[in-house]
DNA sequence: AATTAAAATTAGAATAATTCCATTTTTCTT
DNA sequence: AAGAAAAATGGAATTATTCTAATTTTAATT
């Protein structure tokens, strides 16, 4: 499921979580999958209307709500600009550049996420964290 | 300038930024550091009203503004919900209670701070990061 | 102390993203 | 095929925040 996951990939992948692989939700899913480029839900309903002219507004937002809670795509919040949403599944940070506006996936070791989620005192527990940058990326190269 | 900043503190630190020291930004300031439970703007308008009384919604919002761009306070940002406001200047995570709702600020190694802000790759360039973790406080203690 | 220009404050309107609601459609189970 | 449950839909409502234009305050200068 590395590079293009198919329609049929996407539906067992939600069976899989107990989510009803409705068209919607496919083809949603499908949107965030597509261009890995942390989509705003605006950007998604979009893309998800070239494939399904039907479907509404309402109906993309239920789906991202599902697909957040099943853990499939993971909310990114800037400041307090529009969620984005990533398909990425991976314990990663993000990086925002201020001149291009991208949002960036950075890899992390995994010493590094250890030492983050052990980083948590005794008596608080999380099973994820989200760790991000804002700041430039000189591409002059 | 450990426990209680005096309204003279307050003044003082934010000639030192280049921030004229208006009644409004004082008042904005004071509020925040009162009480460091990260509050809303709509709760820092209420505790500013307090003390004075004519001061507007826009004035609030407008100082938050100025006081994020001068660094003296930090805006901490969960899902979608309010921004929330953090005096806390050391680099430090938050923590999100599912339970309470309440945010709390996690002071970090500073081998950790250093392991984060090393973990950028070559031509990433920030000078900051937000670090935070959505979870339980279990205080059976 | 009056004058002036710049900066800050104000009230209220406007905006943008998201959520809610009532209805319709689809899907699943019998 | 019928009934029940889940999902989708369009549009209204909500919420936090930003914008705008006018007024007030401040600091500097006369």
């Amino acid at each position: 499921m590395k590079a293009e996951p198919t329609k049929e990939d996407i539906k067992t992948t939600l069976k899989n979580k107990g989510v009803r692989p409705t068209r919607q939700r496919v083809t949603v899913y499908e949107s965030i999958l597509l261009k890995r480029d942390h989509p705003t839900a605006d950007e998604i309903f979009t893309r998800a209307r070239k494939k399904l002219p039907s479907i509404s507004f309402a109906t993309v937002y239920n789906c991202l709500e599902t697909l957040t809670q099943s853990s499939l795509v993971k909310q990114v919040v800037f400041d307090r600009s529009s969620a984005r949403y990533c398909p990425n599944l991976s314990p990663h940070a993000h990086f925002k550049c201020t001149e291009s506006g991208k949002i960036l996936d950075l890899e992390l070791d995994k010493s590094l996420v250890d030492s983050i989620t052990q980083s948590l005192p005794d008596h608080y527990s999380s099973d994820n964290f989200e760790l991000t940058f804002t700041g430039t990326f000189n591409s002059s190269n």
